[in-house]
Formats: structure tokens, sequence, C-alpha cells
RNA sequence: GCCCCCAUCGUCUAGUGGCCUAGGACGCCGCCCUUUCAAGGCGGUAACGCGGGUUCGAAUCCCGUUGGGGGUACCA
């Protein structure tokens, strides 16, 4: 095996958002790549499409594998090549196959073909086979696909999958203007980079038949093929750009964390064994086994990644969570004046943050009260608060009972304190603490109170209550 | 239409002829804990699409059927 090293190969087209079933591709031939010292991942760019086509595309491929933990960091990665810079390879090998008589020129128009067929969905008819066709613009250059038997593919996953030759037509390698098709370009390039197993979608299995013949037209032993279930969404449809969250720039950006995405991505159609699930990149990649990969496709389960997701924030030291919120408290995205911000504060409540978000772009709205200078307005929950009887009078007591100075300003002590004013108007602390929070913070919901209100201080305390009392007078006149 | 793939709880899966009165996880529902909300603990709900075979025995093998899905371009 030293000799000949497993080498798988990545080749998304750069023409969109860099998508999560490419990002699962992308892990399992990692995986694969990485069990071998001599193992590599080949990205290779497929540029060649130029109508579709944008360099920050391109970026955003690399930046997004980077994401995941594969870059070329790693000496088992190589790359990135550029299909584009392969043309002469293509056109080459599009004229050996002519020479050979492997392939034929065609001229007939689409619109031909079908008046012939009299069938829009039937094929090309082989119309052109035995015309002799010589090269010239225009003319599209097709592979003469071998009359009888099928061709078989052996697939890891599948397992054989049998091709009757009478259904693939003599398909286009080559356009009229001498550019390779994808079927071509692919084969050619995966020749040329020595690569020696093929994983990709389900998508791709049926034009692996014409892949593997071209593969054996060119004197080539084919790859080990391996077809991927399709990811699919709650209508069991493959994702798509258009109707789905596929972007995984997307889930980046709510604050998934890379290693919850990737260890929920190599869980669809694959599954380590045993009874765990949540488990690290690093002893998942030894267990892989493409053969162990399921053949039913699979629904990206997005209630399921963000559980995982926590499980990841929790088990994170509060440090580096607190560092890896740091994007969403910078003052271009955070909500509050930049100046407001107080790093030692923001230390003190992460900790009481951190089991109570899923993704982290969720710590803003828990945040918030400390930084902004009022707290943010939220009818529902003041409403729900300041019910007649109970919010004006316990704002009020509360607002008495913490003025007095002998009071210590901090939590315990303000817990205690609130339980003696709730009592007084027979309301249990549950109760009792809605209105004061609602005042301080703006919410119904969120970080233990009495820390919070620690952490806020007397002062910004008594003026909040002091205005939501003042609003309480307002809405009465 | 034609070619191809697929089929276990709502979802992701374990399961490769007896260990299965089908296990785990997410979700959901209770209970406990509790200053709200989470987290945590405990418990519960829920599946082998259907019909035939093969076999002493089938979720596991075969055939059919139904239902999903993918492909069907001088796109990738």
């Amino acid at each position: 095996m030293a000799d000949n090293p497993i080498r798988t190969r990545f080749a998304p087209s750069p023409t969109g958002m860099f998508h999560v079933g490419g990002a699962r591709s992308a892990l399992f031939n990692w995986a694969l790549a990485r069990q071998q010292p001599e193992g590599r991942l080949v990205l290779r760019v497929e540029d060649t499409d130029a109508a579709r086509n944008r360099p920050e595309w391109t970026e955003g491929i690399i930046r997004a594998l980077a994401w995941l933990g594969i870059s070329e960091a790693d000496p088992h990665f190589e790359g990135p090549y550029f299909q584009s810079a392969y043309a002469a390879k293509h056109r080459e090998t599009s004229e050996r196959l002519y020479k050979d008589g492997r392939a034929y020129f065609c001229d007939c128009t689409r619109e031909q073909v079908q008046e012939r067929r009299g069938n829009p969905h039937l094929g090309y008819d082989g119309f052109c086979r035995d015309r002799g066709l010589e090269p010239a613009p225009g003319r599209a250059l097709r592979f003469r696909v071998p009359e009888g038997g099928p061709t078989v593919v052996d697939d890891q996953i599948r397992g054989r999958v049998e091709f009757e030759h009478s259904a693939i037509e003599d398909f286009v390698i080559a356009r009229g203007d001498g550019s390779p098709l994808f079927v071509l370009a692919n084969v050619v390039d995966d020749i040329e980079m020595r690569i020696t197993h093929v994983i990709r979608g389900e998508e791709h299995l049926s034009n692996t038949p014409k892949q593997q013949l071209l593969w054996e037209a060119l004197g080539q032993t084919p790859p080990v093929w391996a077809h991927l279930p399709v990811i699919v969404n709650e209508k069991r449809q493959k994702l798509s750009k258009r109707r789905d969250k596929v972007a995984l720039e997307s889930y980046q950006d709510e604050g998934y964390l890379p290693e919850a995405m990737v260890n929920y991505l190599m869980l669809l159609g694959w599954a380590p064994g045993g009874d765990r699930e949540i488990m690290p990149w690093a002893e998942m990649e030894p267990l892989f086994r493409v053969s162990d990969v399921n053949s039913s496709s699979a629904f990206f389960d997005e209630k399921k990644l963000r559980a995982f997701n926590g499980e990841y924030i929790r088990a994170l030291p509060v440090e580096e969570f607190a560092e890896r919120c740091r994007p969403w408290l910078r003052p271009e995205t955070a909500p509050w004046p930049a100046e407001n911000f107080d790093p030692e504060v923001f230390a003190a409540v992460a900790p009481l943050a951190q089991s109570r978000i899923a993704v982290l772009s969720e710590i803003v709205p828990n945040v918030d009260f400390l930084f902004l200078d009022r707290p943010v307005e939220d009818p529902q929950s003041w409403s729900k608060a300041m019910k007649p009887g109970v919010g004006r009078e316990m704002l009020a007591a509360a607002l008495a009972r913490f003025d007095d100075p002998a009071l210590p300003w901090e939590a315990a002590a303000l817990k205690t304190a609130l339980e003696e004013v709730g009592a007084a108007q027979g309301l249990k602390l549950g109760k009792a603490q809605a209105p004061v929070r609602v005042a301080v913070t703006g919410r119904t919901v969120g970080l233990p109170l009495f820390e919070s209100l620690e952490l806020l201080g007397r002062d910004r305390v008594l003026d909040r209550l002091r205005d939501a009392l003042a609003k309480l007078d307002a809405a009465e006149e």
C-alpha cells in the first residue's frame, strides 16, 4: 500500500456559497486521506465554466474548508489546483480519443436530434457515428459508447451497479469550440492527479459509467468509486441553494462552532458505531470507512445541529468561550455604544451565559442590558411583568429597599432583600423578581437576576427602577 | 417517459439470520432541581412501508409492489 497511497479529491465548482453537502463530501474525503501517512486530499477548483465563476467564490471555498480544519497547513492537503490550467491536456486528450476512433465529430443541433427521435426526452441517436466528419469549428466531439454489454460500476457504498450501453447515449466530451465538458475534464484531471478514490454525491452516479468508459478508453484502471447519499430538506428533496439554507458561512455567522458542524456533518450517512454521537474529529477520523456509509438520503436537521453546538459550547473552558464570543461583541456588530463595553464585566457574566446559549450569536441578547444605555424595549415582556397590582408595587418596594446604603450590593444580599420585599407583597421570589427583571434588563427571561444586578451596579439599577416607575405613571395618564 | 439509487421511531442512526419483547441521539411530553430561562437528573412517547417467498428461525437473504429520491444539456 505504501507505493500506492490513497489520493482522494474534492472538486467543487466555484459557482456560489460553499454548501453543507460539499462540506460533508470534503470531510469524508479528508478522513480517508488522513488515514495513511502518505494519503492526500487534492483540492481541485473546477473553474472551467467561466460564465458562472467568480474569484470570491473560490476564496470562499478555501476559507470554508480551512474553517472545517482542511487546509494547506496539513501535509495531507494538496492544491488548490485549478482545472482551467489543464486546458491543454483536455484538448490533447480529446484529440487522442478522436484519433483512436473512440470519439467522433457531430454537427447535429439539439433541434435536429429531437426531431429525429420525436421525443424530447430521448437522447442522441448516434446519427453522426459513421459519417466520418472531420474536425471543424462548431462540431462537437462525441464519445463512441461501445455497442453491447453493460458497464459495471463497482461502488463502495452501493455495490455493483450495472448500466446497459444501450441506455447510454454517445455523449459529448468537447464542445464545438473544442472546450471540454465536465465528464471529460473531470476524468482527465483525476488521471493526471493520480486520484485513487472518487467520493462524491449521489447526483454523480449516473455519469459514472460514462467516466469509467473514458478511463478505460484512456487505458487506465478506474478509481474506487463511492457515491454518498444526498442531503435533503424537510420535504426530502436535495438541498438547493435557492430554497434551503445551505451556505456553510451562514451557519458560521450564527455562531455554530466548526467542531460541532464537523461532528454533525460526519453523522449524515455515517456513524462511528456504539452509542456515541458526540465525538471529536480526532476520534472519528480513524474510525471512518467509506464502505460503512449508508446509502439512503439524510435530512439536514438544524435542531440537532443546534443541540450539538450547545454541547460543544458548554464543553469549552469559560475563557475560551468568552474568546469565541468576541466576533459578536465587536463595535461593528454589537447593538450597544462601543465605549460602553467592558471586557471585565463580560468576563464575569460569561459563565452565566455559557449554558444558556446554543449558538454564539445568542450571546448578544443575553448581555446587552449591561452595555446598553437603556434596556431594550420588549412590549410583550413589559405587559407580562407589569400587571396591575403587581408591577408598580414590586418596583416601588424594591426601589425603596435597594436604595438603602446599608444594603451590601452583592448577589446573595440582593436576593434576600428581594425575597423579603416579595414576601411583604405576598409573592414568592419567582413572581417577585419578574417586574425587577424587566425593568432592569427589558426581558422576562435572562441571566440569573441577582448576579446581573450586582454587575450592573447600584446606581444604574436604581435608575432603571425609577425609569420603569415613571413609564408606568406615564401610561396611566 | 427512460436509466439509476433508496426504504428501521417525526429526524439522524445502531443492527449484516437467533444476543431484538429492536439500542442510542435530536425532537416532543412529564417529573425533580430552581429567582426567569437554560443547563443538569429521572422517566415516558415513538419505527423494521406492504405482499409473497427462502429458513427451524428474518429488520437482516430473494422476488414483487408501493412510496421517495437522483439523473436524463455542446451545466458542473
